[in-house]
This record gives C-alpha cells, sequence and structure tokens, in this order.
RNA sequence: GCCGGAGUGGCGGAAUGGCAGACGCAGCCGGCUUAAACCCGGCAGCCCGCAAGGGCGUGGGGGUUCGAAUCCCUCCUCCGGCACCA
C-alpha cells in the first residue's frame, strides 16, 4: 500500500533539565577534566582570575568563565595538554565584616561560601580541574605564603619602614597605594575618603623592579593594561640640580626637573612642607608663619589639601638659594603642592613654563623670566603670562646655552652642571613601594617576632606556619585584633631565646594571590611552596584570563613576585602571564555596576533552573564582544534557547522533507523521498546534488571559522556561524537530505564545534548518535579548503563607487573576461552613456569598480 | 587637565580600505491549531514611488582615495584609568 509516511520521528522534547545534571555527575565521576603532570602532549595552562568568595556566583562570573573554558575546551581537543584550575581568594576583609555585622566565624562564614560556590561553580559545565583547587586562607595554602614573605625577607625586598601611609578610617587599616582610587583618595573597598598617617609598616620593594615591569616584550598583553601600568610607574627622565643654600649648616638642596633646559627661568625654590631642610632654613623672623603653615598641611587629610589646589598656597621661608648657573639669590619658599614622596620633595620655580609654579608665582608676585620660546616665535606681549611647552624650541636668555634647540639642550645642560658637580642627569618613578601589612585579623599572619635584643627577626622556616588563632574578638580597633591574644603574641626570640612579641598585622590579600599560579601546578605538595619540576613543566601561564581592574594591583604585585622569585634562583622565566585577555563587565539592566545594594544583581540559578546551564553559557556569550561586556538585557535568552532547540531537532532528524523544486520546473515525485529503488528523477538528483554541496561548504566554512573566532575570543561571532550551520542543516533536511553521508558530517561537526560553548547538548546528541564517549575527548575537526571556497561567486559592480550590479563568476574566470562583462552590462552602460570609461578598477575577488569621464 | 576605549536599524551587534546592517531579539504577514502557546515559512535601515527604480544613510564637520563605518585632522557625547608626579 502507501509508502511509510516520510515524516521525521517525532523528536523528544528539547528539555536540557533532563539530561544536564547527570552529564555533569559523569564528567566528575571521570575526572575528565583532570590535567596529568605525566601527559607527554604538549603542555597548556589556561588560568582565569579565581573568585573571592562572597558567598555567591553572580552573572558575571559566569560571563568570565565561560570565554576562557571555551578555548581550554577547544585547545584540549586540539590535542593539547590543557591545565584549568580554579580556586578561592579567600582571605579578605568582607569575612571578617560578616563576622562583626552578623556574628559569624570568618572560617566558618568562608568554607560555607567556598563550598557553595564550589557547587554553583560545577553547575556550570566547565572544565575545572578541581583536584588542583587552592583556598589561600588554608594552613596548608598560607604556610608557603608565609615562606615567601621570608624569603623576600632574606633577600631585602621585605623591609619594615615608618612611612606616611593611606589609612582607611572606615575600614581602620592601611592600605596600599594601588588601593588609594580616584581624586577625592577613597579606600577601593569601601569608598571611605583616606587620612595620611605616619606608620611603621612592611613593604615589598616593588620599585626596585620598577624598570623591568616597563619591559613588555615578551608577553602579549592588551594594550591598554600595558599603558596603565607603565602610566602607574610612571618613569621621569631629568635631572638633579644642587642649589646651595644661604643658610647655616645647610647643605645644598637638590631639586628634580625633567626640562633642566629651563634652569635660566628658575626665579624661586619651592620644598615640600615635609622636606628635612625645612626647619633649619627658616630664618627666625619667618619661624612662626612656616611652622604653622606646616603644622597645618600636615593635620589636614589628603582631601583638605587636594581642596586648596588651586590656591597654590606656600610660605616663605626667609631664606635664599644660590643659582647653580647665574648665582643669582633666589628665594625659598614651602608650598604643599609639592609632593614629599616624589623626586627629591623639591623643585626649582620657573613660572614662566610650568603651570603649577606659574600660579604659585602670580599668587605671591614673583619675577617670570622666560628662557625658551617657540623656533620662530615670541614670547607673550602680556608681561608675566605664561608661555606652553611647544614642540620646536629655543632657548633665548640662558647663557651659553642661548640659541640651541631644547632638545639640544636637556643634555647640555645636564653634563654642564656635571661637571661643575653640581647636579647629574636623574630618573624618578611614581611606582612607590608595595604596602603590605594590614591591621586585621583575616589574612596570612607576617612571620616576624620582635625582640627587645635583637629586633625583628624571620620566624624559623620549620616553625611554619604562624597559625591564626580563632579565638580572637576581631572587632576593628584600629590596631590588628591579634594583638588582643596573648597566646598568639607570646613568642621567643629565635637568636636569643629569650621571651619576644610576634608582629600581629596580616599580609595583604594581594600577597595570596601573587602566586597562587604557582601553587595550582602542585597544590598538595606539603614539603615545599611549589615542585619546581611541576613548575617548569607547566609554567608560565599561557594564556591567563581577568577583569582590567587588576591592571595596577594584582598583574602588577604578579610580575613583580616571579622577577623577584626568580633572582632568588626560585623559578628561572621572568613572566608569569604570557598572554592575557580581559572580559569586558556585565552591568545592570540599569547600566550600574551589579551590586546588592542597587538590587540589579542577576542570579544565574534563576536562569539555569528555566533553560539550563548551555543556553545561559550560549547567552552570554552571544551577547557581544566578549571583552566589551555591557548592561544585562535578556531579552534574546529565548532566541537562543531555540537555538540550541533547533540543533536538537537538525541532529536527530533521519528522514523526511523533499528535494526543493528547481524554480519553474515543478517535481513529481511518486512515493514519497528517500525512494526505494534507483529511479530517481534526474533533475531531483541534479538539485540533491546540489544541497549535499552547500551542506558540506556550509560544514566546512563553519569548522575553518568558528575555531578562528573561538581562538580570538570573538565567541559572539562564533554563536552567529553555529546558528548559520544549523539553519543550513534545517534546510537540507527539508529537501530530504537527512540520510545522507554529507547530513551526518555535517551533524558531527556542528556538534563538535559546539561542544565547548554548550557542553551538555552536545555531549547528549553525540551519545544519541552512537559516538563514542565523551565528545570532549574528541579530536577537533578539520576543514578541506578546496571546500571553503566558493564554486561561484558574486562579484559586485560599481560604477563611481556606487553599487550598480553584480555579476557571478567561477572565480577563476580572467581578469579580462569580469572586465569586459562588467563593460557589458546594461546598468554599467546607462551610466557611462556610451562614454569610454576614465579607468575600470579590478579588485580580484572583492569587485569592479568603473569610473565614468565625469561631466 | 592627561592617557585609553567606544559611538552603526526599534534593540544586542556584524563588517577594520571594496556589496553596510551577518547572526539574533523585538515587530509585521502567512502556515499549523477549534483556539492559543510552541513550532515552521516569509517581510523588514530611512525617504520618494503602485512598481521598476532612485535618493539618503555608520555621532557632527572637513580631508586622503577610483572607493571610507574602517585611514588622517577637528569637534561633540558616553565609558574606563590617572590625579598638583615638577
Amino acid at each position: 500500500m502507501t509508502a511509510e509516511t516520510p515524516t521525521t520521528p517525532r523528536a523528544e522534547r528539547f528539555d536540557p533539565r533532563t539530561y544536564e545534571p547527570g552529564w555533569r555527575e559523569r564528567w566528575a565521576a571521570d575526572d575528565l577534566y583532570r590535567a596529568d603532570d605525566d601527559d607527554p602532549r604538549d603542555k597548556h595552562y589556561l588560568l582565569t582570575m579565581y573568585p573571592y568568595p562572597s558567598g555567591d556566583l553572580h552573572i558575571g562570573h559566569w560571563y568570565a568563565a565561560t570565554g576562557p573554558d571555551i578555548v581550554a575546551r577547544m585547545r584540549r581537543m586540539q590535542g593539547l595538554n590543557v591545565m584549568f584550575p580554579m580556586g578561592f581568594d579567600s582571605f579578605g576583609l568582607p569575612a571578617e565584616n560578616a563576622a562583626i555585622d552578623r556574628g559569624a566565624h570568618p572560617w566558618e562564614w568562608t568554607e560555607q561560601n567556598v563550598e557553595r560556590m564550589r557547587t554553583q561553580f560545577r553547575s556550570m559545565g566547565c572544565m575545572f580541574d578541581w583536584t588542583r583547587e587552592v583556598v589561600t586562607s588554608d594552613p596548608s595554602y598560607y604556610r608557603w605564603t608565609q615562606w615567601l614573605f621570608l624569603q623576600f625577607f632574606k633577600a631585602g625586598l621585605a623591609y619594615r619602614a615608618m612611612a606616611p601611609v593611606d589609612w582607611c578610617p572606615k575600614d581602620q587599616v592601611v592600605l596600599a597605594r594601588e588601593q588609594v582610587e580616584g581624586a577625592d583618595r577613597h579606600c577601593w573597598r569601601c569608598g571611605t575618603p583616606v587620612v595620611k598617617r605616619d606608620l611603621e609598616q612592611w613593604f615589598f620593594r616593588t620599585t626596585r623592579y620598577a624598570d623591568e615591569l616597563l619591559d613588555f616584550s615578551k608577553i602579549d598583553w592588551p594594550e591598554p593594561i600595558r599603558l596603565m601600568q607603565t602610566n602607574w610607574i610612571g618613569r621621569s627622565e631629568g635631572a638633579e640640580i644642587d642649589f646651595a643654600a644661604e643658610a647655616d649648616g645647610v647643605t645644598p638642596i637638590r631639586v628634580f626637573t625633567t626640562r633642566p633646559d629651563t634652569i635660566y627661568g628658575a626665579t624661586f625654590m619651592v620644598l615640600a612642607p615635609e622636606h628635612p631642610a625645612v626647619a633649619a632654613l627658616t630664618t627666625a623672623e619667618q619661624a612662626a608663619e612656616v611652622q604653622a603653615y606646616t603644622a597645618n598641611a600636615r593635620r589636614e587629610t589628603e582631601i583638605e589639601r587636594m581642596s586648596t589646589e588651586r590656591d597654590r598656597s606656600g610660605i616663605f621661608t626667609g631664606a635664599f638659594a644660590v643659582h647653580p648657573l647665574t648665582e643669582e639669590r633666589i628665594p625659598i619658599w614651602i608650598a604643599d603642592y609639592v609632593l614629599p614622596g616624589y623626586g627629591t620633595g623639591a623643585v626649582m620655580g620657573v613660572p614662566a613654563h610650568d603651570d603649577r609654579d606659574h600660579a604659585f608665582a602670580t599668587r605671591y608676585e614673583l619675577p617670570v623670566r622666560y628662557v625658551i620660546m617657540p623656533r620662530g616665535g615670541s614670547i607673550p606681549e602680556e608681561d608675566g603670562a605664561f608661555l606652553p611647552h611647544t614642540q620646536d624650541e629655543v632657548l633665548v636668555d640662558s647663557g651659553d646655552f642661548t640659541g640651541m634647540s631644547a632638545a639640544d639642550a636637556i643634555p647640555a645642560i645636564t653634563e654642564e652642571l656635571a661637571e661643575r658637580g653640581l647636579g647629574e642627569a636623574a630618573v624618578t618613578y611614581r611606582i612607590r613601594d608595595w604596602l603590605i601589612s594590614r591591621q586585621r585579623y583575616w589574612g596570612a599572619p607576617i612571620p616576624i617576632v620582635y625582640c627587645d635584643e635583637h629586633g625583628p627577626q624571620p620566624v624559623p622556616e620549620d616553625q611554619l606556619p604562624v597559625l591564626l588563632p580563632r579565638d580572637v574578638d576581631f572587632a576593628p580597633t584600629g590596631v590588628s585584633p591579634l594583638q588582643s591574644h596573648p597566646e598568639f603574641l607570646a613568642a621567643s626570640c629565635p637568636i636569643c631565646g629569650k621571651p619576644a612579641r610576634r608582629e600581629t598585622d596580616t599580609l595583604d590579600t594581594f600577597v595570596d594571590s601573587s602566586w597562587y599560579f604557582l601553587r595550582y601546578c602542585s597544590p598538595h605538595d606539603e614539603t615545599q611552596a611549589w615542585d619546581p619540576v611541576a613548575v617548569m613543566r607547566w609554567m608560565p601561564v599561557d594564556l591567563y584570563t581577568g577583569g582590567a581592574e587588576h591592571a595596577v594591583l594584582h598583574l602588577l604585585y604578579s610580575r613583580f613576585f616571579v622577577k623577584a622569585l626568580r633572582d632568588m634562583h626560585l623559578l628561572d622565566f621572568d613572566e608569569p602571564f604570557r598572554a592575557l585577555r580581559n572580559q569586558g563587565q556585565i552591568l545592570g539592566a540599569d547600566h550600574h555596576r551589579m551590586s546588592k545594594s542597587r538590587g540589579n544583581v542577576v542570579n544565574p540559578d534563576d536562569l539555569t533552573s528555566r533553560f539550563g546551564s548551555d543556553t545561559v553559557r550560549c547567552f552570554l556569550m552571544f551577547i557581544g564582544p566578549w571583552d566589551q561586556g555591557g548592561p544585562w538585557n535578556p531579552s534574546s535568552i529565548e532566541g537562543v534557547h531555540r537555538f540550541l532547540g533547533r540543533v536538537w531537532a537538525v541532529a536527530q532528524a533521519t528522514g523526511g522533507g523533499h528535494p526543493r523544486p528547481i524554480p519553474g520546473m515543478p517535481l513529481d515525485t511518486p512515493g514519497g523521498w528517500p525512494p526505494s529503488s534507483g529511479e530517481v528523477p534526474s533533475q531531483e538528483m541534479a538539485t540533491i546534488e546540489g544541497g549535499v554541496r552547500a551542506l558540506r561548504q556550509a560544514a566546512h566554512r563553519a569548522i575553518k571559522e568558528v575555531g578562528e573566532d573561538y581562538g580570538a575570543f570573538h565567541f559572539n561571532t562564533a554563536l552567529s556561524r553555529l546558528m548559520e550551520l544549523t539553519n543550513a542543516l534545517g534546510a537540507a533536511r527539508d529537501d530530504g537530505l537527512a540520510g545522507t553521508e554529507a547530513y551526518a558530517e555535517a551533524v558531527d561537526a556542528l556538534l563538535l564545534l559546539l561542544a565547548p560553548t554548550a557542553p551538555h547538548i552536545s555531549e547528549e546528541l553525540w551519545s544519541r548518535r552512537g559516538r563514542p564517549y565523551s565528545i570532549h575527548q574528541q579530536t577537533w575537526p578539520t576543514f578541506d579548503p578546496a571546500l571553503v571556497a566558493a564554486e561561484l561567486i558574486e562579484l559586485p559592480v560599481q560604477v563611481d563607487g556606487k553599487l550598480r550590479d553584480r555579476l557571478t563568476v567561477a572565480p577563476d574566470t580572467g581578469p579580462e573576461e569580469i572586465e569586459r562583462l562588467a563593460l557589458a552590462s546594461e546598468r554599467v552602460q546607462a551610466y557611462l552613456k556610451g562614454r569610454a570609461p576614465r579607468k575600470v578598477l579590478h579588485v580580484p575577488g572583492r569587485l569592479v569598480n568603473i569610473v565614468t569621464p565625469g561631466e
């Protein structure tokens, strides 16, 4: 009777919730993603910044992790031995604040959060190797953080010093220079404006590596990050110049300038209020006023000092300096616009050519002297006006240097001063040493004891870890909570054995994160911070991903750490992260940063319970360029879910459909499709052949482009290619190709290409097709270049740069033929109006542009 | 103020010297359905036009080029970084 109805067997409803958890369990049970140290294949260390265990994974964590997970999965399929670890940056203030606010102990609070976030991470289906997890608040980790501190101490890279430091009055803790943000100088964590305090603190000598940190030649990092670090380090070349002081017992005062060529314009000198020579210089009649000014400057917070910025206030010391070249007497002033910590804390005032000096000179009626001017230009007509720097300048009124270009005068004057023993070329930096001690509880105790006789002594390495006690009152008082813990405090001097006092400050959590990537290489080694063989095997990190907000924090500190450890012969490479990629930030729907207080936080759990993990992953990657981020807008998540539904359908199609009739040649296909016998109408055969070719072409193009897009972190366009391939499969199925080899090949390709982004559905469909477990262990598909190239190309034909016609030609058509066809086009002729073209431009494979003679 | 990034349909975006708007969302029309949802097919930058077709169009203005979203100059807006660094 009638042949069987040629319809697709009704595929089971697409519901990711029925298969996603099962696959995750199986992958975990099989340790599918464990990176094996002994695997002979080339290693690939892919790392994404570990989170602070705040309690809940939010959508930003998913966004950040999915990108590198896709790349990790693809690299693995491409035959690399991929390590993709995850851990928790679990020391830090929020745990302590939670303890204060609601009585939860930091240990328990942290442990619960880590456990919860671990589970949430697993629900994403990322290929993290959980066997390597590190938790920085665990004694098995911070023991080695402490050990590293001791190595820095012994190498002279950790030191204790009294210094004016930034203090957050709310968090009751000092901050590193890098943790103070904005014009109002606020705390990076709580936003409270910081104040200056003179305190004895621990520092790491980051400044020693300033120059090497400016060298990015060995790493592939985004330009903006390199620029931010370069600006932060702030190298300035110039000269230090001595000005003799006319005061008893005062050695010459040294200034730093980047423009020694303007020295003849120096009409006064300014010292920072904190400058050590201030007291000795000040004359008796000025003493009272100077004292009042400096005392006020010291009392003011940084912000108050900022608010008087435009006033450029200062005070005359009564003393004079001698200009080193003209031997003129110039007055010495004090002003708080000169910073104590930069350069020498003293500047020469050149009001004609420096706008700050100019503002100061204007206010206090100090003389303005022009010593450089634009080549061919002139000095301002208005007396005392400011003359900004220009490209090509020459010196005027500058002794023997008059007439010299500024560019030449800088070395010439520096050399002249050096010969006379009055100065030398000098370099200064904006970067400061890294302040690492914190007066809070929840961090790694600094392994130092203080002996009355022997001073600060390192805790012997065999006594590590210095354990953080649990029974501590951690209400912030401005001193470390550990100070109120007598048992912790009590220690004995490693040298004399007499009673000594333990250091009670803890380490900045950025110390923990400056080496966690090393610990991942041998996370369970109880005898050393890392196994050198494992580190040699895995380091450096091949590709690191994370937020750009760490540009001058974690990313700078980690580079410093690796360079310092290299010089201690503990590592043998120069950079921790060979390549770096930054993801953008997902903002709330209100275009603001997601935060609990704003109530705009998106919880991924709600989405996954509705759509499954794959849809959320695909949606996040489809939003736009990964490095751009953007405001949360879930409106197109349904579309992405539909896409996976179409994948579900086309991958399981086994028959049905009809060859599409060639227009104008209606087909009569008796008995349905596929036909049981060989008698296939010839037009139909032709359609099938065309369809097969088109489908194979679509598949091979997708293989090429998706691979390239993943590698370039262009996940949004990779998804669009996968959608195109899926749509092509849908069309092919409707044309009756579902049973063909080409169809099977295209489905396999689709699933393999989709596997990194949507690991569950691809595994499920792969399995349903009877392919071997696991799709994530399969080889990445390769494309046939001959199939990627089109057999017919469409060439746009422009007239005067405007599109007027198209030619459809074989790709190997000769240029003469193409140009002949283009000129023969009716549309082109209509514009030429019988005239000969002025020019015919033919860009092979791209277009033809015909230029008319014009009117 | 200095440094960096961005500005393209109603929306997210694609195209980095050669067909602007791929892919998707929302929208409209149609099919399936008793009906709706789901699903499937089609239309779709704006303006004029029944249409054929034409004009305009990538923040504004100018330039280079046969040809510019793309390169250069300039201005505007938004986002990020720095904060008196001599």
